[in-house]
DNA sequence: GCTCTGACTATTC
DNA sequence: CGAATAGCCAGAG
């Protein structure tokens, strides 16, 4: 469905499932990755790298609720924006998502 | 077709 | 809790 530039199969899947996940709302990768059958947390990761920039990326994290790395103050701001749940830390960034409201899935 | 790299994860120390 | 190690998959050269 959506129109964004494919490389791969596996991109395709990325990028369809990020887009698919509603504002204020966030998946791990491993969970964006189990989504459609493919354990490829990194690869998932290296879509985000790749075409990061034409879906909302930042609704994507690691387990645990970290934000991707160098790029934990620019996802911070959208959570903000979209009133992701977010919980103070003593990561490099100073927070994390909290997975346990904040985490969703495809199929609800 | 092989090797290196990476916005990861789980296990172990 | 933090750092180090191993295993994982896909893309680029």
């Amino acid at each position: 469905m959506p129109v964004f530039a494919r490389d791969g199969e596996y991109t395709d899947q990325v990028l369809d499932v990020v887009a698919q996940i509603p504002p204020g709302r966030v998946m791990t990768y491993g969970d964006v990755a189990w989504t459609f059958g493919r354990p490829g947390a990194r690869a998932v990761g290296m879509v985000m790298r790749l075409h990061g920039s034409s879906v909302p990326w930042w609704r994507v994290i690691r387990a645990g609720g970290h934000p991707p790395t160098c790029h934990e103050q620019a996802a911070r701001e959208h959570y903000e924006a979209e009133g992701t749940p977010l919980v103070p830390a003593p990561t490099a960034a100073g927070y994390r998502v909290d997975l346990t409201a904040a985490r969703w899935l495809p199929d609800g």
